[in-house]
DNA sequence: ACCGAAACGACAGCATCCTGTCAATCGTCG
DNA sequence: CGACGATTGACAGGATGCTGTCGTTTCGGT
């Protein structure tokens, strides 16, 4: 039984493999010269806007809490993040991003913002938000069941 | 210097970050059943058509040739791919799919047309498609370049 | 025919992410 | 107030993916 959304269902997950890989790659590039990597860019961009605890993290990025533990542990060690009481729970900790995180994901952007103006111009603003629109309904439908 | 156009290339990294994540470990749901990961399958389905070398598997990914080779490795260990000698290359064998392999990748895939055809209806194809076209000008400007 | 660049497989080491398990903590319900 | 389930952090172990390096093979230019 096969239909016409179920096959682009099934094209988009491939394209989403495959776009993962790149951007992985892509965004290593980027946060290379700052000294960082894809994966801590994910944790100073969650705690950007306000502190979060390391769960919380997790079930932004659909990850693992281990996985962010060990990632947010390294960033508390190089300073770029801190670990602070957190007054709804004793024992899950806030992660707070600090000046030096806050001006490393600075670099990083700077980078991301060329890079991401030349893609948008070459690709179309319209048809990205389109898609973007497309994304979070799937996103959604995916995370609703 | 930020444009609309360039927000949403930023917000679509984010949607495929994200639904990288979810499509993982559904992904694993789907294929375990049949004693598969995501990884496996990945290669697997690489090579349902023809007949590839590990490095075209690889590219095909957008992933490392080492860890397509190791993944490889395990399937031809486990009697779902085999090596075989490549008539335009002495030393890179073609990894062919075995009838086990196919029968696996059946099985995963009677799984994933019923995960695609309920998240395809609530979508809407219309949109899936639409949404396609454009990930797909994405890729290409990202490997044209 | 020769030589240099590129591609490939093998191996080692490391980074990232997952599962499973446990105790501590929090919230809710009786 | 007490008990139970859910959440969280910690720890151990395993799966997946990357980089670096090496020798072999292939291909293109001379």
């Amino acid at each position: 039984m096969r239909s016409p959304a179920g096959d682009a269902v099934s094209e988009l997950v491939v394209h989403v493999f495959r776009l993962n890989g790149l951007l992985l790659a892509l965004g290593d590039q980027m946060a290379e010269p700052s000294g960082q990597t894809s994966a801590r860019w994910r944790v100073l961009a969650a705690i950007d806007d306000a502190p979060l605890t390391v769960a919380q993290v997790a079930r932004a990025w659909w990850l693992a809490r281990q996985s962010v533990q060990r990632i947010a542990d390294v960033l508390v060690e190089d300073g770029l993040a801190a670990y602070e009481p957190n007054p709804s729970h004793r024992r899950a900790q806030l992660l707070r991003i600090t000046p030096a995180g806050r001006a490393a994901l600075r670099e990083i952007r700077g980078r991301q913002v060329a890079w991401a103006e030349d893609l948008g111009g070459r690709v179309g603003g319209a048809d990205l938000q389109a898609a973007n629109a497309t994304l979070a309904r799937v996103l959604e439908a995916l995370t609703s069941s």
